[in-house]
DNA sequence: ACAATGCATATTGTATACAACATACAGAGG
DNA sequence: CCTCTGTATGTTGTATACAATATGCATTGT
């Protein structure tokens, strides 16, 4: 028999994870907004499912820190205080550097060709002024980073880390006066890795995530 | 009027609430065990309730890593490989120093006072020989540090890790040739942090939890 | 004997119904 | 005018009903 028919039964997603996905993008994109409520039966008509898959999406939005809900009032979208984002910016900055410090020693020499090609993809991104493709570009290239350690729980956290600043990272990217820093920063980390040297590997991604940090905590100052 | 009446309301807690909290123990204490299946029907007859909340639950535990689902298959309890658990060390022991390095600044003299006391309750509980009051002494001495690190979202996370290599720390506590160690190691943590010594807090922080963490490993190899 | 098929059953996925509670507002009473 | 209370309404909390799918087993055909 022919094997070459497996179509993908991955096309089956609840409607849970559906919702779940739906709603995660419309928070990180600003749709909706810190603090507006998430009203199951306005949702459920608008998405047009039951109340059900909602409420499951809901509790999930909630572990990830994106929504916060109030026994019989209600979940509302999670407002981002200049202290929370410090909070988070602490540890995204210590566990950005555990992950490049555990992939200068794990990293393939095909993830480090990889590495490169996104390099440049992300500096051509730059020129495009599309502020998404570019942020795209950036998550690309941290991202194999973060696959590199080989550690998955290490990768989610951080991917669960990066969204929760994602918002305001967006506004950081619009400034092109940081892009020739930022391609500085990514070619420090990308030779450090090459040259396997793992002090130069953390103390270039401390700097990158440290700029970064800075700039987020000033847009958030400006828009307070 | 008098407002010496304002007896808490904090007593709801909605049943999904409840149903989370009971299945975590459940895992946690290994009543419930690694790859067992998570039924509704069966929980929710068990625990009294409807099969609604016993779904709410089981999407909040999923997003803790202390359940996994299949779509259409249901629930089981998280199985933790060997590899599993060093994937979740690696990063328990990041954010632990994180932990003691941020708290060497901002702990307070009451904090540190607290901190002694608890110390020495640990003390006393090693000579129980209850496993579990001893890994809650353990468990409070650690927490006066991540509280004294003023970042909950750090707090959250750190339990949450901590949680998820109870099941196999529980059966280290077994051993009392420990003990000594034990006590060296945070006697050390606490004189580092009482002269504030950042250096120190987190050398012994990594000593503390590396050594933890080698023999947790010890303890699931044994269990293969 | 064995593979394929169909059927019964168990279980999850989704929708809906009902109950409990919160909120806002109007009206009664002071 | 103010306060309190009752009521109407909206929303969440929980239970249940129904649909779709997975699983195991018996049956059938070869």
């Amino acid at each position: 028999m022919t094997d070459n028919l497996v179509l993908n039964m991955d096309a089956y997603l609840p409607l849970r994870d559906v919702v779940f996905n739906t709603l995660r993008e419309a928070i990180l994109k600003g749709d909706l907004k810190p603090g507006e409520r998430l009203m199951e039966l306005q949702l459920a008509s608008k998405l047009g499912v039951s109340r059900t898959p909602i409420r499951e999406a809901i509790r999930m939005l909630e572990q990830e820190g994106l929504a916060v809900t109030v026994p019989r009032k209600g979940a509302e979208v999670a407002k981002m205080t200049l202290k929370d984002m410090e909070d988070v910016l602490e540890i995204r900055d210590t566990l950005d550097e555990l992950a490049a410090r555990v992939a200068c020693s794990r990293i393939s020499e095909e993830q480090l060709e990889r590495l490169k090609q996104i390099k440049k993809q992300f500096e051509d991104s730059l020129q495009t002024q599309d502020v998404k493709k570019i942020a795209q570009a950036d998550v690309n290239f941290h991202d194999v980073i973060y696959e590199a350690t080989g550690n998955p729980k290490l990768v989610s956290l951080l991917n669960n880390l990066r969204e929760q600043i994602y918002r305001y990272r967006i506004e950081y990217l619009k400034d092109a006066s940081s892009y020739p820093t930022l391609i500085k920063e990514h070619e420090a980390i990308l030779e450090a890795l090459q040259s396997r040297d793992e002090e130069k590997v953390t103390h270039a991604m401390h700097e990158h995530v440290r700029n970064q940090a800075t700039a987020v905590k000033n847009i958030i100052q400006q828009q307070e």
